[in-house]
DNA sequence: TGTACATCAGTGAACGCGCGTTCACTGATGTAC
DNA sequence: TGTACATCAGTGAACGCGCGTTCACTGATGTAC
């Protein structure tokens, strides 16, 4: 059952204790995952050369080729851990809420899930837009980033808990996530690379809270 | 007064006229830069090689630094060339409008300007995106891209005149340009580097006629 | 329990690529006289 | 009107850069016996 032998053990430990560099890394794939996000929190996107994350590593610059098929393959291990962490911001921002009233809940529900991925896209601009590259090699027919699909998920689900406590219309709540999703990713990308680049954060945050009123307002009711 | 002599302006003729290839150019800015949103357009912003250019145009690869200081230089000519063409995309759209009732027109104005944003964004990926391209050497403290006005003075020309006709109560217009602008943007983003990418075109129609729709109410009144 | 051997994860040298940029230059143009 | 000369817009060779990728290799590890 055990595949480890007892000399195997033995050596394995010695190693774990010592200090000295060792031949073998141990787990290099995420150390160059981890190297890759730093460089990418850095310096962007363009930080993404197998050369420079190994030498980060401390190791051979074509040992990452035994962990990686190419550089497209880091680059999409990066997006991916781009996305589950967009994905965790807005879940913890989800289950933050303490409202009582159904509608009032599910209504700061959605600012939420907003404020939440506008502040990681603020906090995190290199791994968000990594997350967004779109792969040099589009993966033809493929599943097309599953990963995506969670925050995706996270945000339809405040819209239909947003219908169910009927302050979003049903005949509203079609293409409403694409809209919504629209809103807080254009503001994200014009923070970053717009006409908002460098405001300061106090003019940022008025006009995140404007807008996220205003997607408020365009889902309710009229009367 | 004129400064060409008569024997500079027979020879610049039979220039003209000949079809042999010249030594002088003629116009090797222009044509570097129309030549840099074609490439643009068939790579996107990896298409900006001063060398690959240089090849088009069929002039020696160094000859484009009588005309641009490096490479940063050409790329802002292009991402100038590309918002020019997105603001006479949101003007034409505008001065089509025909509606006579004020409030329609201006209604209607909004969502001429989001619809024509779009359409340029998608119709002009590579433009687009260039447009939006953060230069390397951030200008500090400059004038941030005055190009960038035009658009941004079209859509608040467009949010005051709702305001003016009584659509958009006073106490919503601050941020509100923000706000749309970041939708439109945001969609245009999704739908070429996001989920919404390789859509078939009814379906990301819809969701722009229902962004729209749904940026209307929620500056519309409530009652 | 010890050892031979297969397997795996690293190394280091090398190739070719296209790029931006600089240099000293030459051909074409415009104009003062 | 013709010519000498300054100026400008191009050429071609070269440098150095960092990259991705491949190759033949070696050291470490795990395990069958």
């Amino acid at each position: 059952m055990w595949a480890v032998s007892t000399p195997a053990l033995v050596r394995r430990y010695a190693r774990a204790v010592s200090t000295a560099p060792r031949y073998h890394h141990g787990n290099l794939r995420a150390a160059l995952v981890e190297a890759a996000v730093e460089a990418v929190r850095a310096e962007g996107p363009a930080g993404l050369a197998l050369r420079e994350l190994a030498r980060r590593v401390g190791v051979s610059h074509n040992a990452a080729y035994r962990h990686f098929a190419d550089r497209d393959a880091l680059v999409a291990a990066v997006a991916e851990e781009g996305m589950a962490a967009l994905s965790r911001a807005m879940r913890d921002a989800l289950d933050a809420r303490d409202e009582a009233d159904p509608v009032e809940r599910a209504r700061s529900g959605l600012r939420a899930v907003g404020r939440a991925y506008v502040g990681f896209a603020l906090a995190e601009p290199g791994l968000f837009r990594v997350a967004f590259t779109t792969p040099t090699t589009l993966p033809r027919g493929s599943e097309e980033e599953p990963a995506l699909a969670d925050p995706f998920a996270q945000l339809n689900a405040v819209l239909d808990e947003l219908a169910e406590v009927g302050y979003l219309s049903a005949d509203l709540r079609p293409h409403a996530e694409i809209a919504c999703w629209s809103g807080v990713h254009g503001f994200a990308v014009l923070c970053l690379d717009g006409p908002m680049r460098g405001q300061p954060a106090e003019q940022r945050e008025a006009a995140l809270t404007r807008m996220l009123e205003l997607i408020d307002r365009s889902l309710g009711p009229t009367d």
